[in-house]
DNA sequence: TGACATTCTTTACAGTTGTAGAGAATATCA
DNA sequence: TGATATTCTCTACAACTGTAAAGAATGTCA
């Protein structure tokens, strides 16, 4: 079975990320390529890929001695458990007023409106 | 100075949600309040009031032997922390996507999208 | 003032998270 | 086959989180 809901940890972040855009893959890959922006050295990325395999976040297969990972939640998928994650915490649960905290942001801009505008559009047809 | 960034667990976001509702309180009123939904005893309510003043969540005043707690940020602030420290991890920053991934919750009704378009239409202006 | 009630302080402890060293196993190349 | 490089396994440890018991201190009512 899929995991429902993988919780990810910020590191755990870091390293899914890495995965999602190499796998499959072996810890030592991904451990040079977070090598700069992280610092980790290589029994640190194992540890947190075993503990991701463990729960359910990635999976691991031996080929000899390699181990190869593969990502078992999608990007969507891991999107998806955060943001609803924060909105029943944060929000408990309603949406608009989550909503409404983005568009407060300076970062968001007359082009982005557009874009969610348009979103919004093609989502009404979906809905009635 | 204000705590810039307060990262809330899960515990601590019932506590603080519990306070904005009645504060200025005072821990067995916090407990008792939330004694139900979570069987915390005083001991637990305590402890995280305590480490919630301490990292900057909470304001704690001795007043006699009573302590009385306020809050130290608002819900708007703590929401704007959790959803966008969700935003940088999980998306990379990427308003939009965000967005998308909340239009695409079967929550998302007809009643909501509109009053989402309000929220963009009134921005739009504050923005150009 | 003695007995009960309330609140506080201190201490604890197991589980999770971030981080990594030490040394074993395996592969490779001269 | 010996030296070097690669990868793995095991173990560790401090900080943070969730949870709470034990006992001290203080207030209150008969």
């Amino acid at each position: 079975m899929p995991p429902a809901t993988v919780e990810l940890t910020e590191a755990e972040w870091s390293i899914i990320k890495a995965v999602w855009e190499t796998e499959p893959c072996t810890a030592p890959a991904i451990q040079e390529r977070l090598a700069k922006p992280t610092g980790w050295t290589y029994s640190t990325v194992r540890t947190l890929m075993d503990r991701m395999a463990a729960k359910g976040a990635l999976k691991a297969k031996k080929a000899g001695k390699l181990t190869i990972y593969q990502s078992a939640v999608t990007r969507e998928q891991a999107q998806r458990g955060e943001l609803f994650y924060t909105l029943k915490h944060a929000f408990n649960g309603a949406l608009t007023p989550m909503v409404q905290c983005l568009l407060d942001d300076p970062g968001m801009d007359a082009t982005e409106l557009a874009k969610i505008e348009a979103l919004i559009k093609a989502r009404k047809k979906t809905c009635k």
